[in-house]
DNA sequence: CTCTTGAAGTTAGGTTCCCTAACTGTTAGG
DNA sequence: CCTAACAGTTAGGGAACCTAACTTCAAGAG
């Protein structure tokens, strides 16, 4: 037990603490929202550069198939999504934005984007920097994480 | 629409986007663990100074009061907490670790920090210094949110 | 061509976590 | 004393997750 892995450990958790604490915030923002929850919004969202599979969906999304299966079809039945079939795989699914799904995820993330941007917009300038400096962090980790 | 506004729209989308992905990453080093799940070990984390009311409880965890109780009452039955009652105020109720729920938290903790430390420690320097410095603003907007 | 193996998705059944509404019991102020 | 507010629980329900088991289809081996 060396003093760098007590660091290590002691980032680690302070790290957890933090980011249960950023989750608790965005809930608290999300007070009154009833158009999507977060979840569906994460699935909506990530439709919006084309259409996915539902394996696809699910490994993004850090779910299982029946998991994802299961929010399509909530989707789907408020007309948000469609399913398409594919062409060259008859056993795929594929997963599509519709207009009115285009439209909900483009309302709701300015909505949420606007309550943090609301936020931010109070930190000190430094602050503000420092968030900024970790996302690409936080993104490479998740990278290397989802590929495996 | 002027181009300040749409830098802090922007830096909340990835902030956004950031933190869905360290949710995923957490949630992915969790795996194979059921002793507790993750909305548990932060309630008994946070009992690891002493007592705690039920409306701290869920004060602090972000939730409503009939999910502290829901929770309390899961972890009383397997062992991990018990509840006193207030001598000053016979409407309270103090929840309190016992011996198996200050071992389970040690345990536990123990593991999914060295579980994140281990994905920490394959940064480079400047990777996790920015993480570490990120970490105090977080806790800094949930500290005067949660005051609200 | 057939047979087997495995991949894609869904269905079935269950748990956890969260909510609001309504209730019981207790405190405290007018 | 009486009413208002507070602490906690109960009841009921929805969302999001899981594993196990199933159907359908694809693709490689013989």
């Amino acid at each position: 037990m060396n003093s760098e892995s007590d660091a290590a450990l002691e980032l680690a958790r302070t790290f957890r603490e933090a980011l249960r604490q950023a989750v608790y915030v965005t809930r608290r923002l999300d007070v009154g929202e009833t158009e999507l929850t977060g979840s569906q919004l994460s699935l909506l969202t990530q439709l919006a550069d084309g259409g996915a599979r539902v394996s696809d969906i699910a490994r993004n999304l850090g779910v299982r198939a029946p998991t994802a299966t299961e929010q399509i079809t909530r989707l789907e039945g408020r007309g948000y999504v469609r399913r398409d079939s594919d062409p060259e795989d008859s056993r795929v699914v594929v997963v599509r934005l519709t207009d009115d799904g285009w439209d909900a995820v483009a309302r709701v993330n300015l909505r949420r984007n606007r309550a943090i941007a609301a936020v931010i917009d109070e930190l000190p300038a430094r602050d503000r920097a420092a968030l900024e400096a970790a996302i690409p962090v936080l993104t490479s980790i998740y990278d290397r994480l989802r590929g495996e």
